[in-house]
RNA sequence: GGCCCGGUGGUCAAGCGGUCAAGACACGGCCCUUUCAAGGCUGUAACACGGGUUCGAUUCCCGUCCGGGUCACCA
């Protein structure tokens, strides 16, 4: 029979105002009347004048919810945060694939919170099982985790954190389905029998008509099912999913202030979109409106994609009578690829792929550091005026954050590393370099890890004081780099100059090496090397060569550059002296030795 | 195609009616210097186009063009 109900405001316990008006009193084109019972239950006027009692339609379609939305509610209190604190989510899908994308909008959205003593929830849209991959999780806890991004509470490797799960969303089915029941019995979603076949002939007629595609006003065929007609589809045992009965009209245009963008301009949807499923799972609209609810989110980051469905969203929030958070569309990443600008692909562009920095050795500060500057138009300015500064002291705002597509810049980031191994201590670059290295190349994790304080010396050249060196970038091109230090990866990269006979260089040296004296302070060793190039007709000094160059075979740049290629096999290294203080005199004499043969 | 978002130097970007149109990266030159790196100085280079509104538009409005996004029982 009837099930009586009367429904309070959703509202009346969670603090959120709507400002739409009051649907719970009046629902849209709902009629309450009083049945002969004197109870009072809701009936749809769905079309023309005829009448469903929708409350016995959402009985037929959920039985077996028994749950009211009061319930999810009281379950789900407002948080107790201080003023201005902000609640926002990441909301990856888990295929486990982390992208830069991903990670610029988990960035912006862990500041918001952190900054403003909220919290940062990880909530797994998996709504589409057949995007789901093993282990996904893990893999996103642990990218995420690499990159410095820590969630307060949400889906842990093996359960959940918090007090508003679950946050997996296959695993809050049950608070969809309320919530979709409560709209069947409000009139304002209704079940929707199309097959896949009859959404494509609707979809190819509205092609050959020019008419906007999906399912709305006329051609929404289920929209206005009676009772008896459901009953047969039903009876017959066919699929359903449950529709929204959209009270949108695109002819009206409403406004909604992003966070990012300021004022939107928009028309009102009128799209019937899914809300739930065949299966019972709802679609990312619903389950994000019901779940940004329910765990009391306020701002929500997403990319730009969403943009175009924000209509539905906010049809949706308005018609369960809450108020929508605050809406921050990013922009999407984008790459130059043969001269236009493209979004960044997963399939097309491995630099997408946040494994593709980590294997390659960025260090994750670098990353950060560079999304940052891209993030926050600001960010760069304050990161010049304080350069050891913690994060914390930056004032991270969402109105910083630029709305055009921001081409991914590979240089800017290579500047970036560099600073950041520049600001490190020898000690945490070897650290670094070694964890990359036992992941992603072993033989370099052995050969750095015979001779800890051998690979120490040669990380700490040039490094501290004023102008600190700034020529490492990635660990696999720092291990390249000084590769050459290590007899089992040294080779003759470079050739040496050819400005210098080779006669010469033999008889240079074979001086050299036989006055070689590991002893000698940098300046003792010059003068020697400066003395060396006078007797063999090479200027001591560069100067007084470009004053005289018929008078000399070069200069004592040019005896250095023969020195340098015998012992790093390279035209161009860091300081000769400290090199071969590192060295080391026998490996010294053996690299010379060898240049002679 | 409909709808939406965007368009300042090569790249990222300040800029909110009056600026010589910041800054960073990249690039060029000079200085320093035994090479490289770094550093210092310096230089080239931009408001997509056309109409308005205004005493005055990069900033506001309209149109055009270009780029991107989106039109699923995917997110």
């Amino acid at each position: 029979m009837v099930k009586r109900l009367r429904h309070r405001p959703l509202t009346a316990d969670s603090g959120v105002r709507f400002p739409y008006g009051s649907p719970y009193a009046k629902p849209i084109r709902m009629e309450c009347c009083r049945s002969f019972h004197s109870n009072f239950i809701w009936s749809a006027n769905i079309k023309g004048g005829h009448w469903m009692d929708t409350t016995k339609l959402a009985e037929m379609l959920f039985p077996q919810i028994t749950k009211t939305p009061e319930d999810f509610e009281a379950l789900y209190p407002a948080r107790s945060l201080p003023a201005g604190a902000k609640v926002t989510r990441l909301g990856p899908s888990p295929t486990g694939f982390i992208h830069l994308g991903n990670l610029y909008g988990a960035f912006a959205d862990e500041r918001l919170a952190h900054q403003s003593g909220g919290v940062f929830i990880l909530r797994i849209e998996d709504t589409d099982n057949k995007r789901e991959v093993e282990g996904a999780v893990e893999t996103i806890i642990s990218s995420l985790d690499y990159f410095g991004v820590h969630f307060d509470e949400g889906a842990v490797v093996d359960g959940d954190k918090g007090n508003y799960g679950p946050y997996r969303q296959r695993q809050r089915a049950g608070i969809y389905q309320t919530f979709a029941k409560l709209l069947v019995q409000r009139g304002q979603a209704y079940p929707c029998f199309c097959t896949e076949a009859e959404l494509n002939e609707i979809h190819e007629e509205q092609a050959a008509l020019k008419e906007n595609f999906g399912y709305y006003g006329k051609w929404a065929k289920h929209r206005d099912l009676s009772s008896q007609q459901i009953q047969e589809h039903l009876d017959l045992g066919e699929p359903f999913v449950i529709r929204l009965r959209s009270q949108g009209d695109p002819a009206n245009y409403f406004t909604i202030e992003d966070g990012i963008r300021g004022t939107l301009s928009m028309p009102e949807n009128n799209q019937d979109v899914v809300l739930l499923k065949a299966d019972g799972i709802p679609t990312y609209h619903f389950a994000h409106v019901i779940d940004d609810h329910l765990m009391r989110v306020t701002h929500i980051l997403r990319g730009e994609e969403w943009l175009s469905t924000l209509p539905f969203h906010v049809e949706i929030f308005k018609t369960m009578g809450w108020q929508p958070p605050v809406f921050c569309h990013t922009t999407v990443l984008m790459k130059l690829d043969e001269g236009t600008k493209r979004k960044l692909s997963k399939r097309k562009d491995p630099e997408l792929g946040l494994d593709y920095y980590r294997s390659l050795g960025y260090h994750p500060a670098a990353v950060r550091e560079y999304l940052l500057t891209v993030l926050n138009s600001n960010y760069e300015e304050w990161r010049m005026a304080n350069p050891t500064a913690s994060i914390d002291g930056f004032d991270f705002t969402t109105d910083k954050m630029g709305s055009s597509g921001a081409l991914f810049d590979l240089d800017k980031l290579s500047d970036v590393s560099k600073d950041i191994f520049a600001g490190m201590t020898a000690e945490e670059v070897y650290a670094f370099m070694m964890d990359w290295a036992k992941t992603y190349q072993p033989e370099a994790a052995e050969v750095l890890g015979a001779e800890p304080s051998y690979v120490l010396k040669l990380l700490n050249i040039g490094r501290g004081g004023e102008n600190p060196r700034k020529d490492l970038i990635f660990a696999s091109q720092i291990f390249e780099f000084i590769q050459f230090f290590f007899d089992s990866y040294f080779e003759m990269t470079d050739e040496f100059p050819e400005n210098v006979a080779p006669e010469d260089r033999k008889a240079l040296l074979t001086e050299y090496l036989a006055g070689y004296d590991p002893q000698d302070d940098a300046q003792a060793w010059f003068e020697k090397v400066r003395q060396l190039s006078a007797e063999h007709g090479f200027a001591a000094k560069p100067k007084e060569y470009k004053k005289n160059p018929e008078a000399y075979k070069g200069h004592v740049g040019d005896v250095s550059a023969v020195l340098r290629v015998a012992l790093s096999g390279r035209r161009n290294s860091p300081d000769l002296w400290e090199i071969q203080q590192i060295m080391g005199a026998q490996r010294v004499k053996a690299r010379i030795q060898a240049a002679l043969r």
